[in-house]
DNA sequence: ATGTCACAGTCCCTGTGA
């Protein structure tokens, strides 16, 4: 079973590349974010014409997560539960396997309201994490929106006091490990930096100026099944790419 | 630090978020 996770910047702007990517790579579950859209907009009929079966958790101008998948989909459930109005969270059961698609918020600044709000929204994920059955394979995929280490970082004298690498984020990755998820790709390749993201400006892409913000964190079920990950980096090339590269896991299950 | 992209509304430019 080979799931992706891939945030797409605008389903709307991107569903070319979308398309045509599914159709090149044809994986089995697909985790999207930022799809900006409503749930109306949401092309479930195009794609159902390719073979998913597809949920969303859509908000309209911003946010906005989804499941796709080729392998079954069930028991949909859209945020912690709680009273957050934005469309970050969305789990499925495919195959057996619960996934979890999740775009953390991003904090904008260590100074600022949302930074406090990417740190509650991360300890919520950790109580779901903590909660799941344990008896049912587990992956959450998302963008994490946080470098787990330095070698995630492109440069991490750049970002001194900046979001993305402080302690704080690095812990709440860690305490989603500490509940029993492992980061794939990390785990399969422990000395790549293995980017997933690169600014549009500024050339970043060209000059390796990546960061690692996108994970896939599986159960220890799923790791020992586990067969490959990578970055697809042609993905953030060409016409019109998102800024985000997918993750793909790769499972013998 | 910022050479970009996408969105909505103020609607063919500007402010906001990333």
């Amino acid at each position: 079973m080979i799931v992706a996770t891939w945030n797409v910047n605008s389903l709307t702007a991107r569903w070319p590349r979308v398309e045509a990517w599914l159709v090149e790579k044809n994986p089995d579950v697909v985790l999207i974010q930022e799809t900006k859209q409503t749930d109306a907009k949401f092309p479930f009929t195009e794609l159902a014409r390719l073979g998913y079966e597809s949920a969303h958790y859509g908000q309209g101008q911003w946010n906005g997560v989804a499941v796709l998948s080729r392998v079954g989909l069930g028991d949909v459930t859209r945020g912690f539960g709680d009273d957050d109005p934005e469309a970050r969270i969305i789990g499925a059961t495919c195959a057996g396997v619960r996934v979890y698609s999740c775009y953390v918020p991003n904090g904008r600044a260590l100074d600022d309201p949302h930074y406090v709000y990417k740190l509650q929204w991360l300890a919520k994920l950790a109580e779901l994490v903590e909660n799941r059955d344990p008896a049912q394979p587990f992956v959450v995929g998302g963008d994490f929106n946080v470098a787990p280490a330095d070698l995630d970082c492109y440069d991490p004298s750049a970002f001194e006091g900046a979001t993305h690498v402080s302690e704080p984020e690095r812990d709440a990755i860690r305490a989603l490990e500490s509940a029993g998820l492992v980061d794939l790709t990390r785990a399969l390749h422990p000395n790549e930096p293995c980017y997933s993201w690169w600014d549009y400006r500024n050339g970043a892409f060209h000059r390796g100026w990546g960061l690692r913000i996108d994970l896939l964190l599986v159960d220890s079920a799923l790791l020992a099944k586990a067969t490959d990950s990578h970055v697809d980096r042609e993905a953030r090339k060409g016409e019109k790419p998102s800024d985000h590269a997918p993750v793909i896991g790769e499972f013998n299950l």
